[in-house]
DNA sequence: ATGAAAGCGCTAACAT
DNA sequence: ATGTTAGCGCTTTCAT
């Protein structure tokens, strides 16, 4: 079928080994320049392409790693995590292998499976929002990291978004931007964003020495029905600004707040969270907003899973997010 | 290291050629029962799991089917025509190599480059908004689909989405909501999405014996931006409704109709084209759109490559856009 | 400085 | 019914 090694070694007229060694600059290896040249040559010519799957098979050890990702259909969040994976991983040699479940369990374990049967060198095990999560048994068959997600007992390295200080960045936007009297309005899903924002924003407000008071506190649903529906009770609340769970709730309460007569963000200052592509900055007025550092968490998973990055402290890496300041404020 | 087939085959008493046999249900073999059992036993014992890239190294021709894609960071569009592809493929028994090059020449060679070296059974070459390329020249060292996007000289076999159809369609629906004024906002951008979707409106209007307006044809930038921009216009045309050239505008348009105290649909019907996911369903009142099938073009685009899809008529197969009726008019 | 040959894990004739 | 053996394309040790 195709051009093989044997092919350029005959057109060289050297050994395969030789060609072998030229090609791959083997460092401790006396060739001939005149053989060299004899074999780089008849590579040109032939168009020689080495078969990475011999190679691997030779060496052990492939050079793949895989990428599970549960939603890659549903928001631009996987992809930037696929992303900066795949940079990540080409930058070290090796390929990825993705598979999308969309959240089906046989297909994650098929998906596992064909990862293992094509020997990589470990698996990436991503989400597309951070959660908590149940690692697949098979998974234990070779090495892992989570991403964007962990396991209860952390017996997984995981690298997640820093909730945190996700929080906290968003409320000292709006501190800096001259409010005090700020609301939050978060999700009603138990998740580490529900419970990670609100720790940053009580404890941007206590460095601020303003004290948290709960009547500003709300909780929606996390899309733009939620942060619609809220509104009346921001308004209510005499907030001068809000810090919204994400783009989504944020996009719903401007027209909420616009219906109402408000504007923002004279009348009302809003943040959001996600930095979500289609949206972000694109309402009107374009949102500030806090990213979530996708690209940079794929990134680091293939950093940890070479060994490259290591994890102090805690078992899990804390990925900072960015404020993204625009006009809402 | 790992347990290989000589493994089992030692523990099982048999010769590789019988495990090869039991495991691959190889037809033409009589194994007998014994000896079937004890590989079962063996291998499920010994957690045996086939190397994949062994496998393929000697029969030749390997399982992968590459997938270049230019942009699965920033829309779900890609994301979508992913998962189509790659549940078609493992439909087939085949395995997704996806790599993303964000528009990049280089990453785009480099990808394929590896994708050759990996010995991929062909390429899918995909982007994520319709539209016409310079197919890079190493793709003709493999087959290759055109995938959203065609040559100029439909030199490759390509899978779109039927613009026409999808805004002959869009058209459709207005009119079947008892509108016979009715608008289109087009994109700037030059596209076969400006002219088919166009070419679909008029021929849509003229098959319900509505006269072609060209002061009903508005332009926009394809964005939340221009259709807030294009509001005032479209209000002062008298239109009772309006075919917006992609969700993004419309969303933009309900921001300039309600700032002008007009109601969707009681003042104006507002029809928008992609089936965007975070915005389409969430918008106030939710978007009647029609779905541009990114999933059946990724699938098709699988199917063409592996032949099991006859493109007839042109080069390029046609993809129906199917309406999605919300709210909006 | 270069080549011969063994072997990576598996499949596929061909023997037995 | 099962085993032997020769590759698949490449790397690598060891000769020469």
């Amino acid at each position: 079928m195709s051009i093989t090694m044997r092919d350029v070694a005959r057109a060289a007229n050297v050994s395969v080994a030789t060609v072998s060694h030229v090609i791959n600059d083997k460092p401790g290896a006396r060739i001939g320049d005149d053989a060299r040249r004899r074999v780089l040559d008849a590579v040109a010519e032939l168009g020689y392409r080495p078969n990475a799957l011999a190679k691997t098979l030779s060496q052990g050890g492939s050079r793949f790693i895989g990428l599970v990702a549960d939603a890659i259909a549903t928001t631009p969040f996987a992809g930037q995590i696929i992303h900066g994976a795949q940079d990540e991983a080409w930058r070290h040699g090796y390929v990825l292998l993705v598979a999308n479940t969309e959240g089906n369990t046989a297909a994650e374990n098929d998906a596992i499976a064909m990862m293992l049967e094509h020997q990589v060198r470990g698996i990436l095990y991503s989400t597309w929002y951070h959660r908590e999560i149940e690692v697949p048994a098979l998974l234990k068959q070779t090495e892992t990291v989570l991403v964007n997600c962990y396991s209860e007992d952390d017996a997984y390295p995981a690298v997640v978004p820093d909730e945190e200080q996700g929080g906290r960045t968003a409320t000292e936007e709006l501190i800096a931007a001259g409010h005090r009297r700020i609301a939050m309005v978060n999700t009603t899903t138990p998740s580490p964003a529900q419970t990670g924002r609100l720790a940053g924003y009580a404890s941007a407000l206590a460095a601020a020495g303003i004290d948290y008071d709960s009547s500003l506190v709300f909780e929606a649903e996390s899309a733009q029905e939620g942060g619609y529906a809220i509104a009346p009770a921001v308004i209510a609340s005499g907030a001068e600004g809000v810090f919204c769970h994400n783009d989504r709730v944020a996009m719903g309460l401007y027209d909420g707040l616009r219906e109402r007569g408000l504007r923002i963000p004279q009348d009302m200052a809003v943040m959001g969270f996600d930095n979500q592509d289609v949206i972000a900055a694109h309402l009107r007025p374009p949102l500030s907003t806090v990213a979530l550092p996708h690209y940079e968490i794929g990134a680091a998973g293939v950093r940890t899973l070479l060994g490259l990055e290591t994890i102090t402290g805690s078992d899990r890496l804390l990925v900072t997010c960015p404020p993204v300041v625009r006009a809402s404020l």
